[in-house]
DNA sequence: TGTACATCAGTGAACGCGCGTTCACTGATGTAC
DNA sequence: TGTACATCAGTGAACGCGCGTTCACTGATGTAC
C-alpha cells in the first residue's frame, strides 16, 4: 500500500493476476475495472496508473493467464530431444483430470478462452496463437519426429474434451469423456 | 408489423433467431435487448411481451441456436441402424471445413459456446448437455456398436479443432489442423 | 353480416444502475542541494 | 547527513453512457352481441 516503485510493480502484478484468474474462471468479458481492483485490494481510481484502458488490461491479462497455465512451454533448446511417451501420458493424465475440470480458475486458459478469442481482435488471437503452437510443439516433441498430425489431433481432442467435460451434467459421463480421450492420447504415445 | 396472434408468434421467432445468430457469432454475453430487438426490426419496449427477462431470452436462444446448428439430431428410431462410415466421413468433412470455420454465425453452437456454457448455470448446461449427447450418439451410430469411446474422442477432437482453427492466425496452419483431425476421424470410420 | 368494445402487440420516453473513465486531492517516496 | 521540494501511486467523488426494465399510450385484432 506504499508508493515506491517496487510497490507499483507489485500492484500491477496483483491487478494482472486478479484479472487473469477472473478471466480463466468466467471469461474475458467478465472482467470489470471495479471487480478486478477490488480483488487486487485497491480502489478503482488507481487503475489508470497501470493500464490505459480496460481493453488493454484484458489483452495483458489474457497473456498472463496463458503464461501461467502453460508452465511447460517448450524451451528453445537447439538440440532435438528424443520422444518421451511417458511425458505425454503424464500430461494427458493431468490435463484430462477431474481436478483440472473442476478448478477452472487455475486451469488451461486455452480451453477456457479459445472460442472467445476465436472471435476477438487480431491482437488477442496473436497472443493465444503462440501458446497454441507451444502446446502443439510440446506434444509433438513428446511423440517424436514426424508425428505432427498426431500432435494436432491430441491437442484438439484434449481441449475439446476438457470443455465438454465441463458442460456435461452427469458426472459419470463427464469422467468417461475424460478417460476416453486420456486413453486415446496414451495410445498415440505408445504407438511406434 | 401487425397485431394478430400469428404476427406475435412470428415476432417471437424473429427475436429468437436474431439472438441465436448473435450468440453463435459473438457469445452469450453479446446479447443485449436493444441490439436483438433492432436485428428483429422492432423497438426494445415490446421485448417483454415475449420474454420475461434478458436471461430468459438467452436460455431460449441457446436452445434455439443448438437446435438450428444440429440438424442431424439422432432420431429416436427404435430399430438399430447399421454403421455408416461414409456418413461420418461426410460429417467430418463438413464440420472441419474452412467454410464452417469462417461462418461462425451459422456454425456449430456447441463449439462456439461450450466453454461459456461450462461456466454457466445448471439450466444452460442442461440444455447443451442434451445436444452434446446427441452429437455423441450420432457419431457412435455411424461408427457402429461398441465404438463409444471412439465417438467421444471424435467429437472432442472435432470441437477442439474447430475452435483452434478459429484462433490460429496463420491460415495455412489453421487448414492443417482441420485436415489432420478430418483425416483422423475418417481413419476411425474406416477401422471397424 | 355489422357494430361496439375489450384485448394486447408494439411504440418510445423514462427510470435507476453499474460501468469505464476523469479528476482534484493526499501523502509517501525519492531526489537535488 | 539533513532539509526542501517535485513526483506520482493511490483515493474517492463525479461524469456520461448504455444497459435492462417499466410504463402510459396507440391502434389493429378478434370477440360478443
Amino acid at each position: 500500500m506504499g508508493h515506491s516503485q517496487a510497490d507499483k510493480a507489485a500492484s500491477r502484478t496483483r491487478i494482472l493476476a486478479a484479472a487473469a484468474a477472473q478471466i480463466r474462471e468466467n471469461g474475458l468479458e467478465s472482467v470489470s475495472v471495479g471487480s478486478v481492483m477490488r480483488s487486487a485490494e485497491m480502489t478503482h481510481g488507481g487503475f489508470y496508473n497501470h493500464f490505459g484502458s480496460r481493453a488493454e488490461l484484458i489483452t495483458a491479462a489474457l497473456a498472463f493467464a496463458l503464461e501461467e497455465s502453460m508452465p511447460a512451454k517448450p524451451r528453445v533448446s537447439s538440440e532435438r530431444e528424443s520422444p518421451d511417451p511417458e511425458r505425454l501420458r503424464r500430461l494427458a493424465r493431468g490435463y484430462l483430470s477431474r481436478s483440472h475440470r473442476d478448478d477452472r480458475q487455475s486451469g488451461c486458459a486455452i480451453a477456457a478462452l479459445a472460442a472467445e478469442v476465436g472471435r476477438a481482435d487480431d491482437r488477442s488471437r496473436d497472443v493465444m496463437n503462440g501458446y497454441v503452437e507451444g502446446f502443439f510443439g510440446l506434444v509433438e516433441q513428446a511423440l517424436g519426429e514426424g508425428r505432427e498430425e498426431d500432435a494436432l489431433l491430441a491437442v484438439s481432442a484434449m481441449i475439446g474434451a476438457l470443455q465438454i467435460s465441463r458442460v456435461l451434467t452427469d458426472e459419470k459421463r463427464s469422467d468417461q469423456v475424460l478417460k476416453a480421450v486420456r486413453d486415446a492420447v496414451s495410445a498415440l504415445a505408445n504407438e511406434d
